[in-house]
RNA sequence: GGAGAGAUGGCAGAGUGGUCGAUUGCGGCGGUCUUGAAAACCGUUGUACUGUGAGGUACCGGGGGUUCGAAUCCCUCUCUCUCCGCCA
């Protein structure tokens, strides 16, 4: 969330920059600097009221010690009426607060001057294209009907077990699985990340942080018996690893990365979308989340790009890099680059990475600060994180771009890992 | 699931009604000494809000209460630990 001194400090900017997310903030944000204002009032009033209180305690405390016991009577009598003051003022001061938080949390992250101004994901900016169309043979197939003649993914036990939405993965197909996490966790841990396994279950706190909660609960599976939330993605558990953590800015950028199921509920999805691996309720992914000085968390996201680019061209698949337009991107985002390939079968691209720069959003929900070398003072640091990568879409990229008549490539990165070089 | 104990500053650990934002130790930072380091010694060392500033206020797991005054007493919730049971 912006923080109520910056938009205290910068309302027009605020109002200009979100009009690119086509977002009003007009009066939201003239509400902010009225309550603001207000509360601080209340602040003071309630403030200077304690100060005598406190005061007049010390003093009636004194009195007692020197046996004045009239004199401190007398002065009892006078903190009845400052109590009262108080409890008004800090009824006060809690009523506008509230408020304040709530328009706090209903406003979205500010785009990046980068951001172009499109409406949907029609306008978003391909600013890299990559990789070689792959040629298929005749009669070439869909991921899920490649799927069901190698009998790698079985979608209609997962539907038995549970629903659609979590298929289940057999012989090569479960062990590509594997593969392309270890793959993804190899190549994480060389480029210098921290692997780690978070919990696939969050509380609610863990949900505001990363700016899941309130506004997109319908998305998370969710446990009210526990008051817990099965993961969308595990951005969620390993940046609140650093909720109210304050890091030492020698230690910028802190490289994090993490295998972890993801679970999505994906309410009113349909069609083609959900189509075999296209759109799942559970599925794998390997995330990398970044900590980042504020004057160098562009350099971050840059790399994270870099990096990403590296995984998708080791796979040997055709790509392109967008730059999400303000109406596409996401709440939380400041900027993203969201990453396709090109699934042959299908003839479509298919999302497989989002890499975002969220800025001071998450931080300042989080409490996430650094210590300031030269003022040692904390200060808000800069969150990322992008999907390095998801699995299924990859799968699905990687049956259809490498099928043969003969069976379907492996390409070389994993063929360590699969310990073949053909699936038959 | 049953029984008990506990939650205090980066960590350890005092503090049972008043001058306690909190003794002390460790750690961190600065300094003295040293060719350098260690040791020793001295000093310093939380966060947030608010105020132009001096300053003010709040925070001892969360919430509520008693009191002129609460880390300290009461209620409640959450969490953690130990033992037993069950179990990957």
């Amino acid at each position: 969330m912006l923080s109520l001194k910056f938009i205290q400090d910068n309302p027009e900017f605020v109002i200009e920059r979100l009009a690119v997310k086509h977002f009003d903030a007009r009066a939201m944000v003239g509400q902010v600097l009225a309550l603001y204002q207000k509360r601080n009032e209340s602040q003071l009033e309630s403030d200077r009221c304690k100060a005598e209180m406190n005061q007049l305690s010390k003093e009636i405390g004194q009195l007692f010690k020197e046996g004045k016991s009239e004199e401190a009577a007398l002065a009892k009598e006078k903190t009845v009426v400052l109590k009262e003051r108080i409890r008004l003022f800090d009824e006060e001061f809690e009523s506008i607060d509230a408020q304040l938080a709530q328009l706090q949390v209903q406003m979205p992250n500010l785009p990046s001057s980068l951001v172009p101004g499109g409406r949907t994901a029609e306008d978003n900016e391909v600013v890299v294209q990559g990789g070689v169309m792959p040629v298929l043979p005749e009669g070439y197939k869909p991921h899920w009907e490649l799927a069901a003649q190698y009998d790698l993914i079985d979608f209609e036990l997962g539907v038995k077990i549970t629903g659609a939405g979590f298929p289940v993965y057999k012989g090569y197909g479960a062990r590509l699985q594997r593969a392309l996490i270890n793959f993804f966790l190899d190549q994480a841990r060389e480029a210098g990340y921290l692997e780690v396994q978070p919990p696939y279950v969050v509380n609610e706190a863990s949900g505001f942080g990363t700016g899941q909660l309130p506004d997109k609960e319908g998305q998370m599976y969710h446990c009210p018996v526990d008051g817990l939330y099965l993961i969308p993605t595990a951005e969620v558990p390993v940046t609140n690893i650093f909720r109210d953590v304050i890091v030492d800015a020698k230690d910028l950028p802190i490289k994090t990365a993490a295998y972890s199921a993801c679970f999505r509920r994906e309410a009113g999805s349909y069609g083609k979308d959900v189509r075999g691996l296209n759109r799942l309720h559970q599925f794998d992914k390997v995330e990398i989340v970044r900590i980042a000085h504020p004057d160098k968390s562009y350099e971050s996201l840059d790399e994270m790009v870099r990096y990403v680019t590296t995984l998708v061209e080791k796979l040997g698949l055709p790509y392109r890099i967008l730059r999400l337009c303000g109406g596409d991107m996401s709440f939380t985002s400041a900027l993203t680059y969201d990453f396709e390939v090109w699934s042959a079968g299908q003839g479509r691209w298919l999302e497989v990475s989002s890499v975002s720069n969220f800025e001071s959003f998450q931080a300042n929900r989080l409490k996430l600060r650094y210590r300031d070398e030269a003022t040692k003072k904390p200060q808000i640091a800069h969150t990322l994180n992008g999907s390095a990568l998801a699995l299924p879409r990859i799968v699905a990229s990687l049956l259809e771009n490498y099928q043969t008549p003969e069976g379907i490539r492996v390409p070389d990165v994993l063929v360590p890992y699969m310990g073949c070089e053909i699936i038959r």
